[in-house]
DNA sequence: TAAAACATGTAAGTAGTTACATGATTCC
DNA sequence: GGAATCATGTAACTACTTACATGTTTTA
């Protein structure tokens, strides 16, 4: 999976401008999938190249001008291909998993602070998710599958903080 | 974090090869951080240039030679600076979780084997988490962070395959 | 009046992977 | 005899981020 699968996969629900992409980025796949500005922009550019999706530059009132792209046959035989291929497997990269790892050396209050600071950030996380999560269900714009991707996130940050404050009860008491 | 910090932390403990650095990986972080040979040998010859790290050149019988690499008091010091650092915000990179988004392209009899394979894939990830840890600690030579660190990643992988199968009970009913 | 939202793009740099290249020894 | 383990390294490439660059309108 790269930028380029994920955007065929958008554009092939409906025509969209870069900055909608990224905005459907943050709304939707927060928590197992990101890409800047540098990478969308540039990575459009070259699908329209390869002939996978075409532009349409629309004018607009008050606001700057945008660039609509919509997918091609090709772009979505291309989507198709990435859709029934195997998935990937799956990448974790946790700074405070390797903070964790090295406490022996930070000490044993520093380690505390990481759990708390750890704990409250999923928190956030969860409710941010959460409120997303309802106001797309009030929308009505969401698909069976699109709702489970997100319940299984919450699901995860769920876990990982009732974890974490055993661990915190155990280990440092408090 | 980056592959630097990383090798700066497990030289801290121990000199090391390039080779038993990309084995530790593989034993103790393999659920949150990994880095190839492609990586781990020029950041060491980068380390060694910027000072943070020296070499040794060990000659062997029967095996071929090895560069045994120590941490300078430049290298700690970098190293606790990365520790007492905040840590950075967790990345996850799911082609699964994106599959599953797509759901409704991919029909549901896909969905259903994407679920399938998931949970076969997390379960086989938790039976190998599993045995390490035993492994490790037999060898007596887990810090009480490190073994909190591999049973957060049991108890991630555990709490995934619960809700995915619930999931699959409920929506797929099998 | 300042920030957020809307909107697009580039240049320079970072950080990594994959595949190749080599070669001995030990275990099954 | 073939796979796994031990052991190091490079070249080409991929894929991304960050910072810069620009400018209007709406909302708080």
């Amino acid at each position: 999976m790269n930028a380029q699968d994920v955007i065929l996969g958008l554009l092939s629900e409906q025509p969209r401008t870069g900055y909608e992409i990224k905005r459907h980025f943050e709304q939707f796949f927060s928590f197992f999938f990101d890409a800047s500005y540098g990478t969308i922009y540039p990575t459009l550019i070259k699908m329209e190249k390869a002939e996978l999706i075409t532009k349409e530059a629309v004018r607009q009132e008050g606001k700057p001008d945008k660039n609509v792209y919509t997918i091609t046959p090709a772009g979505r035989q291309r989507f198709e291909r990435y859709l029934h291929a195997p998935a990937a497997k799956e990448v974790l990269r946790s700074d405070f998993l390797m903070h964790l790892y090295f406490g022996q050396t930070a000490g044993e209050e520093a380690v505390k602070d990481l759990l708390l600071g750890e704990i409250e950030a999923k928190r956030g996380l969860y409710e941010d998710l959460q409120r997303k999560l309802e106001r797309l269900e009030e929308g009505k714009a969401l698909t069976r599958y699109q709702k489970m991707s997100i319940q299984i996130g919450l699901a995860q940050y769920r876990a990982t903080i009732d974890h974490l404050n055993e661990l915190l009860k155990e280990e440092f008491g408090s």
